[in-house]
DNA sequence: GTCTATATAAGGATAGAC
DNA sequence: GTCTATCCTTATATAGAC
């Protein structure tokens, strides 16, 4: 019995390989830190998960799985309502992920290796997160397109290009805000989500017809 | 005369390091990649910069310097206005990216390396930018404040990092968007830096104290 | 399923000739 | 300032015992 926590070797390495991901980057962080980190052999990487190319797809299918899953339902949630409003997309998108940054266990990390898998240009893990992953956003992209018909396609999708990357990176808590003394976790998440969530619905309310 | 080029070593490494840490990642791209690419040898990144680390940056340096120049100029004259508008202020800061960007010789790299900066921990590096450019962030936080003096310290700083993030993946290119035919990287470019300063615009001037 | 040991490649860095 | 050759470390991956 070499394992020095409750859970199995498997979801140490994954939990070890998400931190260490976080932290140094998919190529700066080695299988050896990772099995280091996790107390399990080095072998044990390649058994479970065949290479470090699957090892890093695993990371995600563990997370984004039930991710969109819940961004999905939140989603349906709003446009069953009478009116839906931007806002109300909009938290469908981003209040999944910020329980999930919540989550006890690597939820945090896991944000942070979300915003470095929007950094990366490796064709496989594009693919990999493309493929399995990318009808959500087609079905978000939708749910705008019918809330702000006044504009045009190219438009929109510039717009949204920019939610996604303030959203990225105001989910992986790269800035520079201190919080309140004494201000919890889990209140200066729920601060940001809703700062997001206006910030985002006025950039794409605001009518660019209009010369400035 | 080993040089197929016109430029120098100490340049070519310079290049080839900024075209590879854009598309691998720090860690990612080797000194033997880097060394490869740009047609010298190996033992010369060591003899003009010393290690790996101070390759990196000097990547940034070459850019940076001149960047940051630019910005608190082009900051200088929007204040210098009789009435200076946020619009005026978010440009100061957009336009110089964007004019780098648009650099025949490895700008729009460097801007996708700059996104790679960002989503980094490595202390090294951290504290290099925030050391040797951290004042010119300072300066244009205090125009905003100027600009909006009914925010708290606090709400402002949120929307600035919200700003942050989407500027720095927007210049990145990381998104979507289709050029249409026939357009040129210049007015694709052009458009995406007006869309930006709108889009910031209005989430900065957003009155949040109303419930939504 | 987990271990030790090792194959094999690639990494950063340096010594010393030219 | 540039080269070859090499040191030493680290990397991913696997073979085979237990």
């Amino acid at each position: 019995m070499p394992d020095s926590s409750a859970f199995s070797t498997k979801q140490r390495i994954l939990e070890a390989a998400e931190n260490l991901f976080a932290r140094h980057g998919f190529a700066g962080a080695s299988l050896r830190q990772v099995t280091a980190t996790a107390q399990v052999n080095l072998a044990a990487v390649n058994y479970h998960f065949g290479s470090k190319d699957r090892l890093i797809e695993e990371v995600f299918r563990r997370r984004l799985d039930e991710l969109n899953a819940r961004r999905l339902v939140a989603l349906k949630r709003a446009l069953a309502r009478s009116k839906p409003t931007l806002e109300d997309v909009l938290a469908a998108f981003i209040k999944p992920a910020l329980e999930l940054s919540l989550d006890r266990s690597g939820g945090q990390a896991f944000v942070r290796v979300l915003a470095r898998a929007y950094a990366e240009y490796n064709e496989r893990l594009r693919k990999f997160l493309s493929d399995n992953y990318g009808h959500v956003l087609k079905e978000f992209a939708a749910a705008f397109a019918a809330l702000l018909p006044q504009l045009e396609k190219e438009e929109l999708y510039w717009r949204l290009d920019i939610v996604a990357g303030a959203l990225t990176y105001a989910m992986a808590d790269f800035g520079v805000i201190k919080r309140r003394t004494g201000q919890s976790e889990r209140d200066y998440r729920e601060r940001a989500a809703q700062h997001l969530i206006r910030f985002a619905a006025a950039g794409l309310r605001e009518n660019m017809s209009g010369e400035g």
